[in-house]
DNA sequence: TTATATGCAAACAATTTGCATCCTG
DNA sequence: CAGGATGCAAATTGTTTGCATATAA
């Protein structure tokens, strides 16, 4: 849980430059939490920001990413989600009913990371496990449509 | 291991059309095994059929893709890639130095699915392991240029 | 003050669509 | 023959870039 300030002090300390639009995009990313598209991004600034374009979405996730600080997911669809990049257990299921997105943790990486480090010399730096299938809800939805 | 004439036969019980163009695009994906992109097909294709059109190769994939014969990938950068849906039990690692894809097998598939159906309720029907990484080359190449 | 970030508009890349024509079943 | 598939060109979508101006350090 890396606070807005603690965030902003770490990036200072690199060296890189805080700047009043950073500033709110990173603080969307850390308060609505995940998977939001640029253009979700680019809306939410924009309340607060109206001038604040696009392309500076994206160049600021860009460094945001190159710094470490958010990664860049494609879950579905035809776009990039951002997410606040914490430690590389926890992964996504993505519902192909409604989209919806719940994240679970998956404890076998350590033995696969071994296992291909042996068998393929490979060093693993990034995990990214995606599940797809239905959720309660839509289950059930099709069950009864079909029945 | 589905040969062509298998194949074709299948989708046609299934009162799918054949025609010269899906029959080729199939046949390329059968033969040259894993990972082409739309536009790599596209060249590939228009070697034996020269006014195929990319909008058909597109066509054609979704049909695959509908169809259950293909999966539609994103591996790195920025366009999907295609292949043979075989078992579910393979998966990708990426080299992020050079871009190499290298399959594996992921056995630890059928513990989490039941976790998540006990947990979440949540019916997996698909799995997507991505290990990003170095290879063995690029982990030389890297080693020796900073030392 | 100086390098770097921003806004805007235009460029790009990948994929999709509209429509007239062709072909499979 | 009729409905679905194709080719071509134009449209869309998501993301990136060039450039003049504004701003953080």
């Amino acid at each position: 849980m890396m606070a807005e300030a603690h965030l902003e002090q770490t990036l200072r300390g690199a060296g890189e430059r805080i700047t009043p639009q950073r500033r709110l995009i990173a603080g969307i990313l850390l308060d609505q939490g995940g998977h939001l598209s640029a253009d979700d991004i680019h809306q939410l600034a924009r309340r607060e920001h109206p001038r604040l374009s696009l392309a500076t979405v994206y160049r600021t996730l860009r460094w945001l990413k190159e710094c470490g600080v958010v990664r860049e997911l494609r879950l579905n669809g035809n776009k990039y989600r951002y997410e606040i990049a914490r430690e590389e257990t926890h992964q996504h299921m993505i519902c192909l009913g409604c989209g919806k997105v719940i994240e679970f943790t998956c404890n076998h990486y350590p033995d696969i990371q071994q296992r291909l480090d042996r068998e393929h010399n490979f060093c693993v730096t990034g995990v990214r496990v995606k599940l797809l299938g239905y959720c309660a809800e839509c289950q059930a939805r099709i069950n009864k449509s079909t029945s």
